[in-house]
DNA sequence: AACTATTCATAAGC
DNA sequence: TGCTTATGAATAGTT
């Protein structure tokens, strides 16, 4: 009498509770997966996940730094077939770097049948790429001085992700990680330049 | 009489065959659930994997660089609670910056017990950390040189990983991915310097 | 690369 | 958020 599922679409979940709890359980089976798979078959696994409300996931086989690093140097070598002798630094070089590897997962946000499933709160983070880091960062401080600490949460054992959420304050209350951010979200936006 | 499974242990499987093969299961099983994640509880993903032979899979809700940069973000504000006002490049400093954001799970690999299944080979990878990303770049390029010539290959519809292969050459006869290239793997050892 | 037998993940419901 | 259960999924072992 408890489970009675059916199999769910792949689609936006509406409800905003169910949305939470989905996103709880997968995220746990997610990482869970991805620290098996770097185990099992020795590979090197980097994953990062921003849940709606701007809080920050990850996890890594090695360290996320040696990872990105290492997907810069792949990126790089497909983009530039030529790179002279100033191999000056990777992490440097990716931010004007061409994006014909990046086709991958772009493609998705193209589909307007899938666009139409981002919520108002997601839009915030793509009006500006370049610039709304800036911004984060500076709110963020504002909230330091605010009162509104970051904070790092390390869940169970081996596979612990580590949770962030440096963004944006939330109301009172509100469970914890949800959809119930729009004021400073909205002011974000303002702040934002394109 | 097909399939007689019994849950397997998570731990690193020896037999090469079998682990190119899960590999291969796992890992189209991790970008699915990812993508799944992404569009039910609209978040941002990224995720990166490597195989054993240096094959470069990933996906991204978005766009990767956007990722990247929006965790380099969390990660800095994170660190440094002063970035006073030259907030250059996000990219840029995240190079030298602290890693206290990763005890992620750089901490599985300080366990002795997870150490041990690391094989002789992805070893290799972790004898520098900051060297050997210009190594590898390095024998990038002696690669193309050599004509091993690096590879974008789109697999299946939608969550689509893009596949990369940058790193080493392999042996002849070899399926595809897999785990059998020690001579190359070693010589980057040699060139890294800690 | 297919084909099951099973284990695993998880949608619902409390 | 955690626990429980019925089902849909993922996938280990074979062929």
């Amino acid at each position: 009498m408890a489970g009675k599922r059916e199999r769910i679409a792949i689609r936006r979940i509406d409800n905003l509770a169910a949305r939470q709890v989905t996103f709880s359980k997968r995220r746990r089976g997610l990482f869970k997966k991805a620290e098996e798979l770097s185990i099992l078959c020795d590979a090197e696994v980097g994953l990062v996940v921003f849940s709606a409300t701007g809080k920050l996931f990850h996890f890594a086989s090695s360290s996320m730094k040696q990872i990105i690093d290492r997907y810069d140097s792949h990126s790089k070598t497909l983009q530039k077939s030529e790179a002279p002798s100033q191999l000056q630094s990777h992490a440097d070089e990716r931010r004007g770097a061409p994006e014909a590897e990046r086709p991958t997962a772009a493609r998705v946000r193209e589909d307007p049948r899938i666009r139409a499933r981002l919520g108002t709160q997601n839009q915030v983070t793509h009006l500006s790429t370049g610039d709304l880091k800036l911004q984060v960062t500076r709110m963020a401080r504002v909230e330091r001085q605010l009162g509104v600490d970051s904070e790092v949460v390390y869940e169970e054992g081996q596979s612990s992700e580590s949770v962030t959420n440096t963004s944006y304050p939330r109301p009172p209350a509100d469970t914890d990680d949800g959809g119930s951010d729009t004021s400073l979200r909205l002011g974000l936006a303002l702040f934002s330049s394109k």
